[in-house]
DNA sequence: CTTTTCACCTACTAAGTCAATAGGTTTTTA
DNA sequence: TAAAAACCTATTGACTTAGTAGGTGAAAAG
């Protein structure tokens, strides 16, 4: 299940898209016109700027913009930053887990090409497919 | 992420499919075959009774069977049952939310068709699919 | 008719996650 | 030097997850 965090992140993105006129764009806007708490958003902006997605600049004229030009950026990308892994079950998000049954699963295929097909999905999506028409 | 109930419910599945022979299975012996514990198998294989999957029966020589024949299982009702949903946002998980977004949303054209995709890949496979060779 | 074997039931819990809120400090520009 | 913005740390209440504990009830075998 997506939860606020990819799906907010995503709106951010979106709305830094649409926005675009190489001006930094203030949180307070994004949080006006998308309706969600500005400080819920510092969160979220927080982790786009980690994953260099997104450069803030501080100060009066401050605020965010995309680092990219906005095609250039995957549905997937964002997703998965915000949310951590896009994979299914635990044995295949965490690369270090090392399964006991891995060798004797048989849900394990199901599980692996569900993954690949949830990737597939989403980096297959650019962001710019949900801009505003 | 699929929980450890929709695993387990899989594997409990997997398990009643490979040892039906008319009969009914202990849970015990399920849950040593799989190495989980008898008391959290109870109630997993309780959500699996409330949905008809399996059907249970008191006593000596009682235990847990498959309602149909193993082929005529989908994997997706099964992790549907047992997850709750296989739905990927709120919005689309509960048929009773009404989102005030979901006019001008733009981003619910792409939960949708991930929705569809997702739903369509577990119920495209059958639980036989996955049987021990 | 009693023992054994099993399902079935209610309750509890410790740890973790989710969705925020609160209250600052620092940076930059006008 | 004032305003506007990002940036930072901490806290919280509600909920979910992944179980555990301890019992009651049903059915069959001896």
């Amino acid at each position: 299940m997506i939860s606020t965090k990819g799906r907010y992140g995503l709106r951010v993105m979106l709305d830094l898209a649409e926005h675009t006129d190489g001006s930094y764009i203030p949180l307070k806007d994004i949080a006006e016109r998308q309706n969600i708490s500005k400080k819920y958003l510092e969160i979220i902006v927080k982790d786009l700027v980690a994953g260099k997605l997104v450069t803030g600049a501080s100060g009066k004229g401050g605020g965010y913009k995309l680092t990219r030009k906005p095609e250039e950026y995957t549905v997937g990308e964002i997703v998965e930053l915000m949310e951590g892994t896009l994979s299914p079950v635990v044995c295949l998000a965490d690369k270090n887990y090392d399964c006991p049954r891995k060798e004797k699963c048989n849900t394990l295929p199901l599980w692996e090409e569900f993954d690949e097909l949830v990737h597939n999905f989403f980096y297959g999506k650019k962001l710019t497919d949900y801009l505003e028409k």
